[in-house]
RNA sequence: GGGUGAGUUCCCGAGCGGCCAAAGGGGGCAGACUGUAAAUCUGUUGUCAGUGACUUCGGUGGUUCAAAUCCGCCCUCACCCA
């Protein structure tokens, strides 16, 4: 199966600027792409993990990919889709982000032996003469076909400044530099950039008269139309600091059965045939199908050993059997101890399992946890410190969280 | 720059002097049912405290026994005009 096969039969495709042309380049050719990252967090989270994953798929068949980080657009921040404008960041956190998603990145992304570029377009754009940019570049675009774009247009209806109209300007001369200095043919990015991708590859042909192309890829959404990656906390986050490996590998367990196969096909280097025997499995048949899914993932991720740690982990905690070693675990101040008692719900709110007391309350009374595998229905019931003999207790919230507390 | 309207709890959105910690929906959490899925039904969703207290309705200063609700100033946003 060609590059262009795998990746189209694993649906990553949305939108193509010149199928027949970028099949040939990627078949055939030994080309430089690239995918542009806004420094916006100081972790990737799952919404840029297809685009890496395309960038390591790319890689594997000879490609080399740039990544972008985009040092000088991250200060004006992307309007595309967004509702509201984004919060500007300083430079300093810009580098702090930019070293975070190297790091990584690295994982999937072999960056030796300049296989894989890095760059930051703050080197280019922050030295850009304003009158020099808008005769040279500025001339290229037209306003009203700007705001004809998609993107844009629902921006107008809350309020769009000049300031972040200026983003597609800076995106497409990224392109037409990366072009002009390395040759490189190809920007992909996600579907929401489609119309900033077009604006860099009129900008090279109009500019500089060369032919370069496009190419978008499906947003990882879930099948009811949301985002994949929303948690409780936020964001799921490729960070094992943000983002427990255990949580991440459960974020995956707990997949809806309708995207499974997708999230299979599009965050895995499992073999398409493999995927497609999976997808003619259907109800609980496909359990067992999420458990590989997560652990793939988190093996990509966070690396086999701790995959093998979130499952097993996981695997003991839902068969009963307590895996002490691989456990969220937190610990308890023995100061919250009153006569050698502590309040259940105080030590919930200490482990960080609900917010405030009340809410500690409101989930015992409402029988959801147990403390040692014992329910728990008084609110106001305390236990003996005399059960952390052993040395922990596991605390369990509602049917998935569990969470071993020590002194 | 001129005019009009708006800013409410995680989000949307009611409330327009006491009965408001604030309707309703969404989302979240828990319970039942399940396959660590979805859908559905039930409960719950400011903080602390066992019938009460405290902090919230853009900011600030007033009026009042009493303000999310009235008045002044300020900030922000949207729409219309320039």
């Amino acid at each position: 199966m060609t590059l262009f096969e795998e990746l189209k039969a694993r649906g990553y495709f949305a939108q193509v600027t010149d199928e027949e042309k970028v099949r040939e380049m990627l078949d055939n050719d030994s080309i430089k792409f690239y995918i542009g990252f806004d420094p916006t967090a100081d972790s990737l989270h799952v919404g840029h993990f297809v685009s890496v994953m395309v960038m390591a798929h790319m890689q594997r068949h000879g490609h080399t990919p740039i990544a972008l980080f985009g040092g000088g657009t991250g200060m004006i921040g992307d309007p595309s889709g967004k509702t509201d404008m984004r919060k500007m960041l300083t430079l300093d956190d810009i580098n702090y982000n930019i070293s975070c998603f190297k790091k990584q990145m690295s994982r999937l992304i072999d960056f030796d032996n300049d296989r894989a570029i890095m760059v930051n377009n703050a080197d280019w754009l922050l030295d850009l003469k304003y009158i020099d940019f808008i005769r040279e570049i500025g001339v290229h675009f037209s306003v009203n076909r700007m705001l004809a774009a998609d993107c844009y247009k629902q921006r107008l209806e809350r309020g769009l400044t000049f300031f972040e109209l200026n983003y597609m300007l800076m995106q497409s001369y990224d392109f037409l530099y990366l072009a002009r200095k390395y040759d490189c043919k190809i920007q992909l990015g996600g579907d929401d950039q489609w119309s900033n991708i077009l604006g860099g590859v009129e900008l090279n042909r109009r500019a500089d008269g060369r032919d370069v192309y496009g190419m978008t890829f499906k947003l990882l959404l879930k099948s009811d139309g949301k985002k994949m990656g929303k948690t409780e906390g936020g964001a799921l986050w490729l960070d094992p600091d943000k983002t427990s490996p255990y949580d991440f590998y459960q974020y995956w367990r707990n997949t809806d059965d309708a995207d499974v196969i997708n999230c299979m096909n599009l965050l895995t280097f499992v073999p398409v045939e493999e995927i497609k025997e999976y997808s003619k499995l259907e109800g609980s048949e496909l359990n067992p199908v999420k458990a590989r899914l997560a652990f793939e993932i988190t093996k990509l991720i966070h690396g086999e050993e701790e995959a093998i740690k979130a499952q097993n982990a996981a695997q003991a905690i839902f068969t009963g059997a307590a895996d002490l070693d691989n456990m969220p675990s937190a610990s308890l101040d023995s100061e919250l101890f009153v006569d050698d008692k502590i309040q259940v719900a105080d030590i919930i709110v200490a482990a960080e399992i609900a917010k405030s007391k009340g809410e500690a309350r409101r989930l015992i009374q409402q029988g959801g946890i147990s403390v040692d595998d014992e329910k728990v229905t008084d609110g106001f019931a305390t236990i003996e410190i005399t059960a952390f003999d052993k040395g922990y207790v596991v605390i369990k919230k509602g049917k998935k969280v569990f969470v071993k507390v020590t002194l």
